[in-house]
DNA sequence: CGAGATCTTGATCTGACTCAAGAGTCGTGG
DNA sequence: CCACGACTCTTGAGTCAGATCAAGATCTCG
């Protein structure tokens, strides 16, 4: 991993979702990495180990097939954490989606560690099998609203949803070209269901209508 | 769930895959419960907190769609351990797929349990990421291949491959249709780089040419 | 041996992909 | 502030891989 920029941040308060005795289990204060947009955070093929939490900014996960094709296993928002592997070396390559701080967490250094990091590794478990259901299963409306949905419910759950992600990045998100992405979203458009106030960001009009699609 | 027929066995060596301190730290001897095929092991929606381990036979892990739509999200064969999960509920079903002997394990008593677990869980993560490559970006043939590379792998690495589930299995979890599923094997077949002995077993003749097709 | 389930094969249909062109957006520099 | 250029996104037309619908064939097991 290139450290772009680090310095020891004063301790800030754990994100809402971790459980005190990591913060306190991983040694805050953790080295806060400072990366710009598009930045590769790991590849694959290097030594993993580490963990990364994302302390503001977006990130994406996925792997490559020779011939180009690209599948994203995850985003991941504020206060979520990546970076877990199964053997010593990474499967996959991780790069920022827009600027970001992130956090990185050492478990080597922690006892009883697996105890906290179990549940969080978990949550990362579920989330990859519910999407396995939507690329397996699912229609290109039903995925393009799934993800909205989710999306939505990650960030507090407004109706005003923020997309740090291009098109392109949506579609090896959920399986779709580009072209059908942006079609999905024009069709929902048209019927109601959500508004484009701009590129980035999408007003849930009907989230009934909308959860209704994703199942 | 409901156990068919359970007794204390006489403690048998580990599986090979399996660390001897996973077998010390779940306090052998453990429950072996036996189950015949088609038999619920746990279902979505009940409370969930033991692990399974396969002791012979082969489990299917799913998810349904209100329309009846399935996504198998995994199989797991002899020595394999499934159930984890991020709650307290379960998110998915578990049914037996053949007559199974299932050792019920029991994470709950084991203090520093989670060292152990977790590489167990990380494995079942980094195989349902690769999965979502497979369904996101692969084209039949090649999912059809890469299932068939996984099975023989996980069978030992012989070129005599055992499927247990059937066709329907197999489609609900490459995301395809049975009929597309026997197409594809009928044009390997004919393509000379598998044989189909019976409906439950494959030859792979040219080990070579399919895995160039799974990438 | 027979009946039901499972699997294969064929014909047709369709949702998403591909290819192609135009519109919108953003950053840079004059 | 506007003009320019490079992206990124949208929209349209045509194509195709895989789905659906519909028979048959084969397997399984009582």
């Amino acid at each position: 991993m290139t450290v772009h920029q680090s310095f020891q941040a004063p301790s800030p308060a754990p994100a809402s979702w971790m459980a005190p005795q990591v913060a306190a289990a991983l040694h805050d204060p953790r080295p806060l990495a400072f990366f710009p947009a598009g930045a590769e955070v790991y590849a694959q093929g290097e030594t993993a180990g580490d963990l990364y939490q994302v302390e503001f900014g977006a990130v994406r996960v996925y792997r490559l097939l020779a011939d180009g094709r690209r599948q994203i296993s995850a985003f991941h928002l504020a206060g979520e954490v990546f970076g877990f592997e199964a053997g010593d070396t990474h499967h996959f390559f991780a790069e920022t989606i827009t600027a970001c701080g992130i956090r990185v967490l050492r478990p080597s250094t922690g006892l009883g560690l697996a105890d906290v990091l179990l549940p969080v590794a978990l949550q990362v478990l579920v989330r990859a099998q519910e999407h396995l259901l939507v690329l397996g299963r699912q229609a290109a409306v039903e995925r393009l609203a799934a993800f909205l949905v989710d999306m939505a419910e990650r960030q507090g759950g407004h109706l005003q949803v923020e997309l740090p992600m291009s098109r392109t990045d949506i579609g090896d998100y959920l399986g779709l070209t580009i072209e059908t992405v942006s079609r999905v979203l024009t069709r929902l458009k048209q019927k109601g269901v959500i508004r484009l106030p701009n590129l980035r960001s999408v007003d849930i009009l009907k989230p009934q209508a909308l959860r209704a699609l994703a199942c």
